[in-house]
DNA sequence: TGGCCTTTGAAGGAG
DNA sequence: CTCCTTCAAAGGCCA
């Protein structure tokens, strides 16, 4: 079977093909490479489709799992040319992508060895005809003449391709950040996409939320516009600097949009101080990076700042310290995955409250598989590594006292039942559900599902040392990625994954345990933490019948499900 | 109006 | 090295 990327699909071992600018010989290479590619790239496509079509009657889970995935890859690629395509004509016109059927844009994904930038701003030649070469079919601005050439000429490239896709990755996993739900400028041949339909919303989906997950989607108010990826980059004065999140798109991959005209200000290291050089330099789309954000402006929930309020003054008599700009930290991993989940949340369960949706997301968080977990961790390093890149000076002791000191005091006397009692009626009635739901984005119980994988130990790089939260969290089961070591995992490991899932989702012993879970009818031995799987019945540890995969997977649901506090007062 | 709550992870300072 | 503190997002709640 042709494999797209020569990777496997693995979306995250892809990453270990970024490619670098730094050699030139090298990336002509590469790029002799991805032309080749890209020239068979619709011979690949039809063959897929066709083996897809050819077994799809097959019975054999591992090959409907390939054609799934082969499906799955035809649709990302297809999504990611019409996505840039659509994104670069827009910039190109006007130099604002308000289209509300993308709510993402495309963004520089800054290669883990090189910059693909000039100091002066300038996409390098190298750079330029890889983009070109990589994306033949972009409506790149000024290179018209080019569109269908497959040896453009890097001269003809226009310095403001804000596009570089992720240069050497799966040529069919678009680095783009764009809401699936908003993303469907061309409806997918139904051959292609039937299986991945999202079965709730009915829209059509990919099956990796962490490829394409609308980490930051629009909220449902639509959106006013989608920011330029330059246009954060320089606050207009007085402007809020973080407003057009409130339009519905608060991105922190917008730190990943460049183009050339901002790079410039990258390349010579831009720093926090740096905006309020150039207080009249904001990108012409006005919209600024959501890591940045004005001291003085809270951040409006719901996107009340239009366009036009961008333009009103707050006056210039402003605090010199209040334009200051506000970069924030970038999101870790969890907090790429609670942005992600939190809507779904939200919709499966009556709660809104973030602090109740917080402990329910920080349950499933722990209930994800280390290869899930993984992606959240390898989007985590790169926001890191792309936010220390476009803020070089910054440090996350700069936003001290951005907010009000807590009362830690006041916290650590609180045990979490304080606040959750009022919703642990809530929170109780939604967990049995959580569990049942078969919730494609979080793949609950995929610690059966997904195997280790290379990728996922490459995915978390940074492993976290246990910090004072997992100290302080009885119910954490380790999601540190060393726990990639911890024998439960590797136990509980299996290759085929969305079949299980749908097995506990409809088991009905699942539902037994889980309800009995929020019964508290636990037994104590259960209930206190710590209490590593490792020591649980053997049978449980290696299912070996979908009946034993939904019961472990229930026994681990129903131990995620117990609310903090019923484990607190079981322990006590 | 603005801080609190809640979650995990990252970072940096203190000891 | 370990521990502690703060912040990142989110939105309802409450003083």
């Amino acid at each position: 079977m042709p494999q797209l990327n020569g990777g496997g699909g693995d979306e995250l071992g892809a990453n270990d093909e970024m490619i670098s600018f730094k050699d030139e010989g090298e990336q002509e290479e590469k790029i002799s490479e991805d032309v080749s590619a890209e020239r068979d790239l619709d011979d690949v496509k039809s063959s897929l489709v066709n083996e897809s079509e050819n077994n799809s009657s097959s019975s054999d889970s591992e090959q409907t799992e390939r054609h799934s995935q082969a499906r799955a890859d035809i649709e990302s690629y297809e999504r990611a040319r019409e996505y840039f395509t659509e994104a670069l004509r827009r910039q190109q016109d006007g130099g604002l992508f308000k289209s509300p059927h993308y709510p993402g844009y495309p963004f520089i994904m800054i290669p883990d060895l090189g910059n693909p930038y000039l100091t002066n701003g300038a996409l390098s030649p190298s750079a330029r005809t890889y983009l070109q070469m990589k994306w033949p079919l972009l409506d790149v601005p000024g290179t018209a003449a080019l569109k269908d050439s497959r040896s453009p000429t890097p001269g003809h490239l226009s310095n403001k391709v804000p596009v570089v896709q992720h240069a050497h990755m799966h040529p069919l996993t678009p680095l783009i950040t764009y809401s699936n739900e908003h993303f469907s400028p061309g409806t997918p041949p139904s051959h292609l996409s039937p299986e991945i339909l999202d079965p709730k919303t009915g829209i059509p989906r990919t099956p990796h939320p962490a490829e394409l997950s609308p980490y930051y989607p629009l909220s449902p108010g639509g959106m006013g516009q989608i920011p330029h990826p330059l246009g954060w980059l320089v606050p207009q004065q007085g402007q809020h600097m973080y407003p057009i999140t409130a339009g519905g798109f608060r991105h922190p991959y917008q730190a990943l949009a460049m183009n050339a005209s901002m790079s410039g200000l990258v390349s010579s290291r831009f720093s926090p101080h740096m905006v309020s050089h150039h207080p009249h330099s904001l990108h012409r789309t006005g919209i600024p990076h959501p890591a940045i954000v004005s001291p003085a402006v809270k951040q409006e929930p719901n996107g009340h700042h239009s366009p036009a309020s961008h333009s009103k003054s707050p006056g210039p008599n402003k605090k010199e310290e209040d334009k200051k700009p506000h970069i924030k930290k970038p999101l870790n991993a969890f907090m790429l995955y609670m942005k992600e989940m939190r809507a779904k949340v939200v919709a499966e369960c009556t709660l809104k409250e973030s602090a109740a949706i917080n402990q329910i997301l920080g349950r499933r968080w722990h209930s994800l598989s280390r290869e899930e977990q993984a992606k959240y961790y390898e989007l985590a390093r790169k926001e890191r590594q792309l936010h220390s890149q476009l803020y070089p000076g910054w440090s996350a002791r700069d936003n001290y006292g951005k907010r009000k000191k807590r009362k830690r005091d006041n916290k650590i006397d609180s045990t979490p039942e304080d606040y959750s009692a009022p919703n642990k009626k809530l929170c109780v009635q939604y967990l049995p559900q959580e569990k049942m739901i078969d919730s494609p984005g979080s793949s609950h119980g995929s610690m059966l599902d997904s195997p280790a994988t290379p990728s996922a130990a490459l995915a978390s790089p940074a492993a976290p040392a246990p910090t004072h939260s997992e100290q302080a969290q009885p119910l954490s089961l380790t999601t540190k990625p060393d726990r990639q070591h911890h024998p439960h995992f590797s136990l509980l490991s299996k290759p085929s994954s969305s079949s299980s899932v749908s097995t506990f989702s409809s088991s009905q012993p699942s539902i037994s345990l889980a309800t009995s879970s929020s019964g508290s009818q636990l037994t104590p031995s259960l209930l206190s933490r710590p209490h590593p799987f490792s020591s649980l019945h053997a049978s449980l540890l290696s299912p070996s019948s979908p009946f034993h995969q939904a019961a472990l997977h229930s026994h681990h649901a129903l131990f995620q499900s117990q609310p903090l506090s019923l484990v607190t007062k079981s322990a006590d």
